[in-house]
DNA sequence: TTTATTTACTTAATCGATTACGTAAACTGG
DNA sequence: CCAGTTTACGTAATCGATTAAGTAAATAAA
């Protein structure tokens, strides 16, 4: 290394930038003294060779650009640079072949973590488990329940449950359900949620209505423009997924159905400006945030005392249903 | 390595899994097929040892819970999947103290190269500097002028120019910019194409008034009301900050000025959700996606030629318009 | 004074993969 | 049939930092 400009050995260098006792305090000082003229920062993978510990972990995530997954990825990065660790972060984009070659990839001992919410096209498992038998795993929001690991989620089953709860309160006689893939996990136990809250509250279950989410945002537009216009059309909507807000307003619009006094509309959202759409929209709104830091300090803990066992440390924080004009007034 | 269950040395393992023609046929499957059978993956640490070269860019972004951010998160980690590159994220939140300690960091040769937007409290260069003499760098957004490299930025001045000019004909009279600290590129830039904007038609320039947008959002609304409250309040605003938005509704909704009729707003924004404000929001949208993607494009064809000069790559990206009815009506 | 201990280093092994170089054995050409 | 070449490997250096083990010199203890 350059810091042999001051005729000493590696090993001295590496040592006196260490505070080792023993190195003289005069040879540390020379060495501290010309590492900072030189700028000198010890090589991370170096280390991280050696100590096969490389202070990196992984985020996997369907996306970015969704309030959720940005807040919980935020949350992550806090914890990791107060904990000395780096983030790499990988998008899935709801594709589970994208999400099988980034779990392979991470297989090889570039992290050692990884946090991650399956994506929504996922409906087989041998990826992750191979990713689990080599690296630490904590799952965030959506789960596999199949593998033991750490879970961070919300409480979904209840948050189904109330949102359609608030819509029956509400007046609303027919009130489908627009969620994902039935195989997520999320997605199943919200919808449990309001199948329950319709028996409880004898109403027709039958009505149950799945719209399954697609990318082509077009497409969704089209499906809900469809269900407004058939004879027995909703009279309420939960949405399980938030990027069906933009296309559930339009087409209501576009059918000439005015939100809440036709049809009332909750969403599970984290979006902020939930409060000046046209409505303010009523929505679950997730612990994103916590959830993210959440995941990150199990994940750490785990690390710090050199397990692959996590499976005790599932958590469940509860979101919120942040009432709004979407579904006031009755019907 | 474990694949010395076949009685060959590492270097031959290596060569036959990368298919060098110093290998027999015979031998090369054999390799392969124990690699498959073991799920073998090289250690990417090693081989980046001894390359140099690591495969791997850093991002570096105020917030990533932003959908321009985001949106150009995005873009860039799909250029850098496809690259066969990964991606680490770091947040500044705004902090030039947060974000010396990153780019500190980031000169020990972790990453091949930095794709970065600077953040809102940075007004000394010299860690920016530093990194840039250590490794590639490509600034998008925000920019720093006084480093010479490539740059990929949306018309600024034009989008200040337009936004105002916009409002103008819409019959403002006083129409104010909220914008943040000065020292940023993007800002300063857009203030310029609103004063000239004010200018050519012969408008009142005092009026410009800087509101210095706050991390702590509730001053921001407080400030926002004040402004509102004042004797000649302002019939028009050009807001060059998304996360102002939320505060500017509520904060017109609680002086009970309704926009547009009392008062036109435009913001620069990146929220696909503008369509369905109360009212639909006129926005500047900038292409943040194709940003991110080209920032990323130009970051790795620099690399693929193993050069630092990156600074004739700079590219202009325009942004759009799209008018809603928060500027609709004749004032 | 002699041995034991401490101080302040250096040497060499290590992490895992890659590759320049070395080398037996087989093969080819004249 | 022997020099020259090709084939198919193995050996060892390398990337950069860390650390166990080794060592010379100074110091302390007996």
């Amino acid at each position: 290394m350059l810091a042999k400009q001051l005729n000493l050995s590696t090993a001295a260098v590496s040592k006196a930038l260490r505070d080792s006792h023993e190195i003289s305090p005069t040879t540390k000082q020379r060495v501290l003294d010309l590492a900072a003229i030189l700028n000198y920062i010890p090589h991370p993978y170096a280390g991280s060779l050696r100590e096969k510990k490389s202070r990196t972990i992984a985020v996997v995530i369907p996306e970015v650009a969704d309030s959720f997954f940005s807040l919980a990825l935020n949350g992550i990065e806090a914890v990791a640079i107060e904990k000395g660790y780096h983030a790499l972060i990988y998008l899935t984009h709801e594709n589970q072949e994208r999400e099988r070659e980034i779990l392979k990839d991470l297989e090889s001992g570039r992290v050692d973590g990884v946090i991650m919410s399956v994506a929504m096209k996922t409906n087989t498992f041998e990826h992750i488990r191979l990713l689990h038998q080599a690296v630490p795993l904590v799952f965030f929001d959506r789960v596999c329940e199949e593998i033991n690991t750490a879970k961070i989620t919300t409480n979904d089953y209840e948050c189904g449950y109330l949102a359609t709860k608030h819509l029956i309160e509400a007046g609303c006689k027919k009130i489908v359900l627009l969620s994902v893939s039935e195989s997520l996990s999320i997605s199943s136990r919200r919808m449990q949620g309001y199948k329950q809250a319709l028996l409880d509250h004898q109403m027709d279950e039958t009505l149950c209505r799945v719209i399954d989410y697609n990318e082509d945002l077009t497409m969704n537009y089209d499906l809900l423009i469809e269900l407004l216009k058939s004879k027995d059309r909703p009279d309420g909507i939960v949405a399980t997924v938030s990027k069906m807000t933009t296309e559930i307003y339009l087409a209501c619009m576009e059918r000439g159905l005015n939100i809440p006094n036709d049809i009332k509309v909750v969403c599970f959202s984290n979006d902020s400006n939930a409060p000046i759409f046209n409505p303010s929209l009523t929505t679950i709104t997730q612990p994103a945030f916590e959830m993210g830091k959440l995941a990150a300090t199990i994940l750490f803990k785990a690390l710090k005392r050199n397990s692959m066992v996590l499976s005790d440390e599932s958590a469940v924080i509860p979101s919120d249903l942040l009432i709004r004009a979407s579904t006031a007034g009755l019907l």
